[in-house]
DNA sequence: ATGCCGCCAACATGGCGA
């Protein structure tokens, strides 16, 4: 079973994009990030036509998320549990196929939390801690599970191009590493690393400065998985040319971010 | 110092968020 998370940065304004990747990859779940619409504008037929159920929690012009899954879907929650929150950055659902044992899955917008310091970087780190609390309580269950999306956190130096760069940057701040370490600590796997090692890996590149052709990115789409999904896990990757302007549907522009996934037996 | 991009209100472009 293929899990697949990617922050699309408006569904609507690429769906053409979007659609030829879901053709081509055909993951079993993903959560998208920045579908940047309401509930009424998700292109829900379109996904539905490739045989996906369809789960939209969304907002007007920013954030958003959503879930997809081509099997049975239960206990759908939106919202971070136990975080009250205006933006639409979280959801999550049990995934229950006739095949596979089951798996629960969360789809996670972090804050970006910029500028450091700030209210909005106050916000980040409650965001965290609850998304840390919500972590306890589901490794509780025993259950497999794993919390993927953009964290917009840069998890270590060699998870970006130019770490004196990000010095100071909301996705680097020491404060911002300890809150990721936690969720490594209560016995949660980084599924890209546990699987590409020390590979150089990113899955997000600036629009600005030239960053993709230089290859100026940085790994900030996470799959976390708790150690009942992490005995299940049996690859992982980064779906890196779906940046390439030049490659694909060239009418529309790409994310700035990239499709990271799974696969768990 | 800035470089991109999408959304919105509302017609031209500027504010916002990233």
């Amino acid at each position: 079973m293929k899990i697949a998370s990617w922050n699309v940065n408006s569904i609507n304004a690429r769906l053409p994009r979007i659609l030829d990747w879901f053709d081509a990859a055909n993951p079993d779940v993903c959560v998208l990030q920045e579908i940047k619409c309401v509930d009424e504008k998700f292109p829900v037929s379109d996904l539905e036509e490739r045989g996906y159920h369809v789960h939209v929690f969304g907002e007007k012009s920013y954030n958003g998320v959503a879930l997809l899954s081509k099997h049975p879907v239960e206990d759908v929650t939106k919202g971070l549990p136990g975080f009250e929150d205006e933006h639409s950055r979280y959801i999550e659902a049990s995934i229950t196929p006739e095949d596979t044992a089951p798996l629960r899955v969360g789809g996670i917008y972090l804050p970006n939390g910029n500028p450091a310091p700030g209210p909005k970087y106050e916000y980040k780190m409650a965001f965290m801690t609850a998304l840390h609390k919500h972590a306890e309580n589901l490794l509780a269950t025993e259950e497999a599970f794993v919390l993927t999306g953009d964290y917009n956190v840069i998890p270590q130096a060699e998870d970006c191009y130019d770490p004196p760069a990000w010095t100071g940057d909301a996705l680097f701040m020491p404060e911002t590493h300890a809150k990721f370490r936690a969720l490594t600590g209560l016995g949660l796997t980084d599924a890209i690393r546990q699987i590409k090692g020390n590979e150089i890996l990113y899955s997000y590149w600036d629009y600005q400065k030239g960053a993709w052709p230089k290859d100026h990115g940085i790994r900030i789409d996470h799959l976390m998985l708790s150690p009942q999904a992490a005995d299940r896990l049996v690859d992982a990757g980064i779906d890196k040319d779906v940046r390439d302007p030049n490659k694909g549907n060239q009418d529309v522009k790409p994310s700035d971010h990239v499709p990271v996934w799974i696969e768990v037996e």
